[in-house]
DNA sequence: TAAGGTACTTACTTATGAGTAAGGAAGAAG
DNA sequence: CTTCTTCCTTACTCATAAGTAAGTACCTTA
C-alpha cells in the first residue's frame, strides 16, 4: 500500500515464490504447527510428536528454519545435552496468512458447485 | 469460525499442506499473475508472455490447474485451433492468500532487527 | 569399564519433478 | 500435394528432495 514500486505479473509471482520456499519441506508445516502457541519443545519431543521423521530430517528442516529465521534454538550447556526449540515472532506471524490459504481452501467445495469443474469427491471414471 | 471440528498440530498442517499443494508446480504462480485480474489467454499468448517455459510444462501445469479448478479452459473448434485460458472465481480467490503471504515475508526485514538472526543480506562468512 | 541417553552427522539409495527434443493431428492456404 | 499454424503428446535424461541406516561425542550412573 505504501511504496510498491512496480509490480509486474513476473516480479509478484517470483515474491509469492520467494515466501513460498520458507514453507517448502516435507516437514517445516508439522514442525511448525508444533510449534505455534508459543510452545518451547525439546529436539527429543519433537521426535515423539512427529514419530514420522527421521532425526536427520527433523535436524535438517529445523536447522533451514532457523536460518530462515523462523525458529530459535536455545542451547543448554548440560550432559546430557538439552536444546529447545520455540518459533521467532516473525514464525509466529504465519499464522494469519495460513488461514488466508486455509479460508481459500475451505472455499473450493463453495464455489466448484457452480463451476462445473472439480467435484470434491471425483467419480470412478 | 464456524463448524472446525477439531485442529490438532498433524490435522492443521495436513491442511495448509494439501492447499499449498495447488501452488506447487515451477510455473503454476507465474501463470497464476498472468490470469488474474479477469484476463484470458490463449495458448500461444502465454507461451510469449513466459518465455522461459517449454510447451510441455505449460499444458502440464494448465491441466493440473484446470483439474484442480483454478483455470477454465475454452476450446474454440476451428482450423488452426484457439484455446483460451483464464481463471475461475476460486482461482480469483486466491489474491487475499497471496497477499497475506507476501506482507508476512515483508515483514521479515523489520523483525530480524530485534532478532540477530538471519541478516537480509548474508555476509560472505 | 561398560552401558546409556541426548543431540547430532555422514554416506548411501530412491523417488519425484523439471527439462529437452522431437513428433503428431487437423485442416487452410498456396 | 506440400507447407503452415496452433495446440498438444511422448520418450528420455537430469537434478534435487526425501528416506534409510549407521555412526559420533559427551558425560553420568552402575
Amino acid at each position: 500500500m505504501s511504496k510498491e514500486e512496480e509490480l509486474t505479473p513476473s516480479s509478484a509471482a517470483d515474491r509469492v515464490e520467494e515466501a513460498l520456499k520458507f514453507l517448502e519441506g516435507r516437514w517445516k508445516l508439522v514442525i511448525l504447527f508444533r510449534l505455534f502457541g508459543g510452545r518451547v519443545l525439546h529436539f527429543s519431543e519433537l521426535e515423539k510428536a512427529i514419530p514420522a521423521i527421521s532425526q536427520k530430517m527433523l535436524i535438517q528442516q529445523l536447522r533451514q528454519m532457523e536460518e530462515d529465521g523462523i525458529v530459535r534454538r536455545i542451547v543448554h550447556h548440560q550432559v546430557p545435552p538439552k536444546v529447545e526449540y520455540c518459533l521467532t515472532d516473525w514464525g509466529q506471524a504465519l499464522c494469519p496468512a495460513l488461514d488466508a490459504l486455509l479460508q481459500w481452501a475451505a472455499a473450493r467445495e463453495l464455489i466448484s458447485e457452480t463451476d462445473a469443474k472439480a467435484p470434491p469427491v471425483p467419480s470412478i471414471s
